[in-house]
Parts: C-alpha cells; structure tokens; sequence
DNA sequence: TCTCTTGCCGATACAGTGTATTGAGCGATA
DNA sequence: TATCGCTCAATACACTGTATCGGCAAGAGA
C-alpha cells in the first residue's frame, strides 16, 4: 500500500558505513543498469551488487522497487530542458515533445514507465508545469486538454517507435533477417489476400526517418489544436 | 528467442485427458483472471489451476508466457467491430477509437500490453486492415502516417486514462480520501509557489466526462488531418 | 490378448524475483 | 564500562517462468 508520496522523505543522515551509499546513488546505478540491459536487470539484488552492497541495504533509502521505478523516471524528467519561457507555444510543445523522444532515446525503459503510473516527482512536476505555462489559453480546462492530447500523441509515438526499434533489434537488426523470422507467416498471412493494404503497406512503403514521421504526427495535432482555438 | 509466430501452429489433437483443454480455453480463463485481479493474476500457475491442470500442461499449449500474453492481447482485438465498410474516414477513425477505448475500458490490462509488444496475431491484422481501408489517401504512405498518428494518440491516451482511473482506486475512489493521501505531499509542493498552473488545474479544474475529453483530443488529431490533407 | 512403444501429464527442480524477519556487530550515550 | 539503539547482512518465504524426468495410459503390432 503505502500511497504516501516519499519524494521529500529524509535520507538516513552520515553513513560512515564500506560505501557510502544515497539514494541518488542507487537511482544512478539502477538507471545504469536499465540503461545497459534493460528493465529486467533492474533488481535489488543487481542494483545492491553494483554498489558493493547486500540487497537489504537498499530498504534503508527506498522503500519499495516501485519507488525506484519511480525516482528513476523522475531522474530521467530531470534531464529534459524545458522550453524556453516566453516561447511561442507551437513552439514550446514541440520542443518537448523532441525532447521527451530524445530521452526515451536514451533510456529506452523511459517509455515503459511513462506511462504505467502518476509521475509527482518534483522533476516531473516542474516539467509539467512548464509545459502548461507554454499554452497561454485563458480557460485553465483547455490548457490542460491540449497539453493532455499533446503528451498522450507523444507517448503513444515514442513508445511504438521504441517498441518498433527493439523487435528490429530482437530479430537481428535487418529487414532480411526480419523476412526470415517473422516472414513465412506473415507471407502467408499476406497470401491469403485477406490484407491487401498491410501488404501495400510492407512492399511498398518506403522507410523514412523515424524523427520525420514523429514530427509530422506532431504537426497534426498541433494543427488541429491551432484551428479549434483559432490560434 | 524463438521469434517464429505462433498463430496457425497447430492444437495437438484429440485429448481425452481429465479435462479436454484448447488452447482457447486457456486464453479465455487468463483473460478473466487478468479482468478479476490485473495481469499480477495471469501466471501459468494460476490460469493452470482455475482449469485444474497443473502448470506444466499449459506448455503442451502455448510455448510461452509472452505468447499467452500475445494470445490473450489478440482475443480482444477479436472483440472490436471494424468500422462500418464505406464509412467516411473521419467517422471510421472515430469509430475505431471508441471502439478501442471501450475494450480497453473492459479488460484494464489490455492497454498495458498494447504497445509493448508488435502485434500479428489474425485479429490484430484485420484490425490494422479496416482501420488503414477507412483512409482513402493514394499515397500509401500518407495512410500509415495519418493511422499511425491517431493510434499513438488513442494508446496514450487511453493507457493514461486508466492510469487515473487506477490511481483513484487505490487511494480509495474519493478526492476526499486522495487529499489525505497523496494530499499532503502535493499540498507542500504546490505550497512552495513554484507550480501556479498546477494548482489551477487542480483547484479550478472541473472535471470533465472521461469520453468527452477522449474525443476532444481525438478531434484535434483529426482536425489536424483533415488540414493537412484538405479532406 | 499380450506386449511394446509412444506421447502426454504431473512432480520435482532450478534460478530468479521482492521483501519480512532475525541476528550480529558497532557507535553513541548513560 | 555497560547498555541501548541502530544498521547492515544473512537467512527465509512465497512466488515467478520454465527444464527435466519419471510414470502412466492409450494405441499399434504380433
């Protein structure tokens, strides 16, 4: 159970224990790890072996692996620039929503986390806030409306981009090896006639820049939030 | 590894066996599980016993727990009726979405399991298929790129949704009992002035019907569309 | 009808997980 | 110096997915 929010819970003050040890320097470990291997090398007793320390430990500066979870995704919300104050908001979404890709980029787990649970760390909390401030709509329910659809277009994006990336990588980085692994059943999928636009779709689309086709997703949206609000 | 689909291999025959056991039978009592008590309650343990089997019966089945996940992901995908053959494109999107959002309202899990893995189950194929048939762009493309955007979307959108949902249920249905449990933490930070725009939302926000907020960001995507490619 | 073979089912086993409990050691205080 | 309290590590538990193996039962051949 345990909802109370722990993002301002004091750490145990001097450890003049072998190592040290905080609580950022267990998140960094365990971004590291996740980094490197993934989500499923993010476990106590992983994370408490790379810091030269029994996985109980660990108990004294997170309570639960869900916290971990989430002090790692507000690590990550850390990373991300805010946009500029008094940008444009077209602007201003935009730079977020790259810069939301940018870091499920570099930690590919990000995605998974994003959006399983509420984010209240401060981090998370501060890069929200600066995304409501870039839309300067007087009615506080559009502001968050717009901002909502934005993020949900972002999300959704980012983690079909990032799911697309890994099943490349699963089944050995080519579209040849890909034909080889998946290919005989969808061959026979395809076959049977019953998908002649997935079969379009497969022959003849012409693989264009995952960035590209993000963006002009984006632009969608962004439009159409344009024309609705007359801005 | 073994990333050979699985949807045509065939059931082993005849089985005279305590109970005669498919591998639908299977699919279906995971599904209720993870209805009744999330995806925490679909283990091969558990499905095996809610059949009377034991655990190791279920791999004559299903090679693998992520196949069953894959399977049970493709069943509801079963549940969703294509938009209606010559719909207008609009309205065949639309139709899509609500379609996917009410899956998704009755199987909570659904959502998790959406974007995670690439989906090519026969369901999941004729889903793609009538949702790509509803845009009627030349360029094929386009149609990917325009399906592509109002799927991310509507994941997103959804997953966050029943993230909230979940989130009040844990703490307990009310605001009222969310004051008291998250409250506290959030009232400090809001207090510390560095998030004026969050403490509007959260004190002058109304709350809107979840439905009517779906579709407002849907009808941005859309409208951005229909802008972009003068429909 | 008796025997052999084949294939399926269940029990057991293993490595891994998150976490509760317990015991030992050590630093600070009385 | 003796005691208390705190912290860390070891152990333990329930649970996961899955490999392996042993027995049983049904079908095939003589």
């Amino acid at each position: 159970m345990s909802n109370e929010p722990v993002w301002d819970r004091p750490e145990p003050p001097g450890k003049p224990s072998p190592t040290p040890l905080t609580r950022e320097l267990i998140v960094n470990a365990a971004i590291r790890l996740a980094d490197g291997g993934g989500l499923d090398d993010v476990s106590f007793r992983k994370v408490a072996a790379a810091l030269n320390a029994g996985p109980m430990r660990l108990y004294g500066y997170v309570e639960t692996k869900d916290e971990l979870l989430d002090l790692m995704v507000d690590e990550v919300y850390g990373e991300i620039t805010p946009p500029p104050a008094k940008a444009d908001w077209r602007y201003g979404l935009k730079h977020v929503a790259h810069e939301i890709r940018n870091a499920a980029k570099r930690h590919e787990w990000f995605i998974d986390l994003l959006g399983g649970r509420p984010h209240q760390g401060p981090h998370s909390l501060t890069h929200i806030e600066s995304t409501l401030a870039t839309v300067r709509l007087a009615d506080i329910d559009q502001v968050l409306g717009v901002v909502s659809a934005v993020m949900a277009y972002v999300f959704g994006a980012v983690r079909s981009e990032i799911t697309e990336l890994r099943a490349e990588r699963a089944t050995g980085l080519t579209e040849e090896q890909w034909q080889r692994a998946s290919g005989p059943y969808m061959a026979r999928m395809l076959a049977t006639g019953r998908f002649p636009l997935l079969g379009r779709v497969m022959h003849e689309s012409t693989d264009r820049d995952h960035a590209e086709v993000f963006g002009t997703g984006l632009d969608y949206v962004l439009d159409g939030i344009a024309v609705r609000h007359g801005l």
